[in-house]
DNA sequence: ACAAACTTTCATTTATTATTGAAAGTTCAA
DNA sequence: TTGAACTTTCAATAATAAATGAAAGTTTGT
C-alpha cells in the first residue's frame, strides 16, 4: 500500500466509525486530514481533497472549532485562512468527554431526575417506573463524573488510568 | 407531571440520545420502554405503545436480542412471544461496551494497523502519517484494553472504578 | 471608497437511513 | 395436514440528515 492510498483509507475509515458514533461523516473526515497533516491546510485544499462543497468544508470547520479540536491559523503574507486540528490525543479526547457531556448527557440527566422525582398514584407500574429511572439517573451520573474525573487528570490520564485499573 | 407524561418523556429522551450516539431511534425508544416495564411486554403492545408498525417493532427487537440487552420470554398457555430487557445496569454497560468494541472499535484498530505499517518513500508527508497513526493505533488500542478491563470487574466495575479513580 | 480575495449563510437539492405493510414464513393445536 | 395465530422479510416509500452553490457578508490592500 503506499502513501495516498494509506492516507485515503484512514479519512474513509475515520469517517465511517464517525458516522457509526452520531458524528457527520464529513466532520470525522476533516478531523483526519488535517491530524495527518504536517502543516495547517487551507479551506480549498480540503474541498479539493475530499471532493466537498465550499459550503459544506466551511460549516463542518466552523463545527470542528465550536469542539475545540481544530483551530485556525493565519500564515505571514497570506489572506486565506488555514485550518489546523489538536494533535495531542489524551487532550482530544478530553475535549470530545467534555462536549459530549455537556451537549447530551446533562441533558439527559435533567430529564432523568424530573421524571424520577414524579408524584406516584402508589401503582405498581408507577413504583416501578420511579425505581428504574432513579437507578439509570445515579448510573449515568455516575459515569459521567468519572469522565469528568478522569479528564482532570490532564497528563495522559488514559495511561495512567489503564495502569490503576490493572493494579 | 403524572406518570404516563413522564414514561413518554423517558423514552422519547431515551431515543433521541440514542441517535446522537449512532443507535436507532427506535431501537432506543423499545429499550427505555422494556427498562421501565416490570414485566415482559408483547410485540402488539410495543407497536401500540410507540404508534409503529409491526417490521419495524420485529426488527428492532431483532437488533436488540442481537445485542445481547433484550430477551425473548414465554408465558405459559401463552401463543406469543413477550419481551423484556436486561435490568442489570452494570451488565448493560458491559454488554453494550463489547459490542461496540467489537463491530466499530475492533476493525478501526485494524485498519490503523494497516495504514501505519506501509512502507514509505521518506517523504515528510509520510513520515508525519506514520507517526500520527501509529500514535492513533496505541491510543485507540489503550482506550479500547480499558473497555476490556473494566467490563472484567464484572460486579458494579464502575462504582469500583470510581472509588480508584479518585483514591 | 472601491474592489479583489476570501468566508459564511441558507433555501434548495440530494443522499442516507428508517419505516411501512403485505406477502412469505413459522409454529402449534386439533 | 390444515389453518389460525403469530413473526419475519424486504421492496417500496417516507422521513431525516447532509451537501450544494449562489448570493450575501467580511476583510484587507490601494
Amino acid at each position: 500500500m503506499e502513501f495516498k492510498e494509506a492516507k485515503n483509507k484512514f479519512v474513509q475509515t475515520w469517517g465511517a466509525l464517525g458516522s457509526q458514533w452520531g458524528i457527520n461523516k464529513i466532520m470525522a473526515q476533516i478531523h483526519a486530514l488535517l491530524m495527518v497533516s504536517n502543516d495547517a491546510i487551507s479551506m480549498e485544499d480540503i474541498m479539493e481533497e475530499l471532493q466537498i462543497s465550499r459550503g459544506n468544508a466551511s460549516m463542518n470547520l466552523r463545527a470542528l472549532m465550536d469542539w475545540g479540536i481544530v483551530y485556525k491559523e493565519y500564515k505571514a503574507g497570506e489572506r486565506r485562512e488555514f485550518f489546523t486540528a489538536e494533535k495531542d490525543l489524551d487532550e482530544l479526547a478530553v475535549k470530545i468527554a467534555r462536549e459530549r457531556s455537556k451537549r447530551e448527557i446533562k441533558p439527559a440527566l435533567k430529564v432523568l431526575k424530573e421524571v424520577s422525582t414524579i408524584e406516584t398514584n402508589n401503582s405498581d407500574e408507577a413504583n416501578y417506573f420511579i425505581d428504574q429511572t432513579t437507578k439509570l439517573y445515579d448510573f449515568v451520573l455516575k459515569a459521567d463524573t468519572m469522565l469528568e474525573k478522569a479528564t482532570e487528570f490532564k497528563d495522559n490520564w488514559l495511561g495512567k488510568l489503564l495502569l490503576k485499573i490493572m493494579k
